[in-house]
DNA sequence: TGTACATCAGTGAACGCGCGTTCACTGATGTAC
DNA sequence: TGTACATCAGTGAACGCGCGTTCACTGATGTAC
């Protein structure tokens, strides 16, 4: 029964692939080792040939998470104004949870409280997770000449770290998409009246 | 060893308010009834007595929570302008976790994910106490006059959400008190740069 | 008011199940000569 | 290149523990007469 290295490598990412699905659809508590296993399409017995314990598991399938979640952001875009890009990647990542099949889910949101009283090690990978997303959104702000940019990129993210997952408890969907359209049109009002450097524009101008 | 109604009464405000405090501390899922109970100065046997299931008992411990919180917003707002009411409140709910002993923990940022895929009846309970907060936040707001009070209540609440549940993350005390101010700037700029009934403000001037 | 009985809060042990982890085993792959 | 042996991915069963829930029991409280 022994594998290829090749398939072995093959199998880990499908384990981590099948990992961060469930943990991020079900929570990590209710998903079982052999959830993930047979999710994977395999028994559970060959989980520990490829991961060490379940925390293990569950610190790789977080980065594994935003690793997917910023290559959408990425493909979605690419060649877009960084006005564009930010109401873009905003919008998408409000409304995660319609496109839940696809993955695209943030555990920030997802898996927030249940990782608050993990492991150290989990807990950073979320927290770099953070401050990429931080910085993506920095990145764009500064090409705008924001003064407080960073700042600016943090309160973003707060805000629809924060609707996404209120919205994610609401029972109907007129709620949730209230909550969640509300959130888009706030991270407009903050764009427009956060204050712009005016030296770079007047050298822009 | 049977106690007299009161007593009876007495056991089970206890409990819940062990209850709540282990949840919120600990998480949902990392307590056990037992704990509970230790905490409520019980063996767990005694329980069943009180409460159908740890179902129900996370439902009644989240709304205990919820009259925790508001009752202390009430508190510290009373005698206040709107205006220090909401800052006076956001303040209190963005430093929650240094305050973690008195036990005013918000169910929305500390067990958001846990409560996600539980029971309607409990993601009920939570969303209630949502709404309740934007309520409060809107009364204010209102008085103030804006606008779309409560777009504006929904954003502040969004706002402190997702900041103290992504400070919970954060693995020391300076990057979680930058996002935590940060979050009490922006909730400013929000107040500041949203819009006011024109008529109102002419009338009250 | 007093008495006899039913009720029921609380105890501590036990049950049963689920889940993380381990293990003996299989047989294909990798490797040393 | 071929051969013999070690390695190790994957299987399926089993172990052990924790936890939600149940249960027999105790004795104080409530209630009916």
């Amino acid at each position: 029964m022994r594998k290829s290295k090749a398939e072995a490598a093959e199998t880990r990412k499908r384990i981590l692939a099948a990992a961060s699905g469930e943990f991020l659809r079900h929570g990590i508590g209710a998903t079982a080792i052999a959830d993930v296993m047979v999710a994977a399409g395999m028994t559970q017995g060959g989980f520990y040939r490829h991961f060490e314990s379940k925390e293990h598991l569950v610190a790789e399938a977080s980065a594994a998470a935003f690793e997917a979640i910023f290559a959408g952001f990425d493909a979605a875009a690419t060649g877009k104004s960084p006005r564009e890009a930010i109401e873009l990647i905003v919008h998408l990542y409000l409304h995660q949870l319609d496109a839940s099949e696809q993955g695209a889910l943030c555990p920030l949101v997802n898996l927030g409280s249940e990782l608050r009283h993990s492991d150290e090690q989990v807990k950073g990978v979320v927290l770099d997770g953070y401050s990429r997303f931080v910085k993506l959104f920095a990145a764009c702000l500064m090409r705008l000449d924001y003064t407080d940019y960073v700042g600016l990129a943090e309160s973003i993210v707060s805000v629809i770290v924060g609707a996404v997952s209120i919205a994610g408890l609401a029972p109907d969907r007129k709620i949730a998409d209230t909550i969640l359209t509300n959130a888009e049109n706030t991270v407009k009002m903050l764009l427009q009246s956060a204050p712009v450097s005016a030296a770079l524009v007047t050298q822009r101008a």
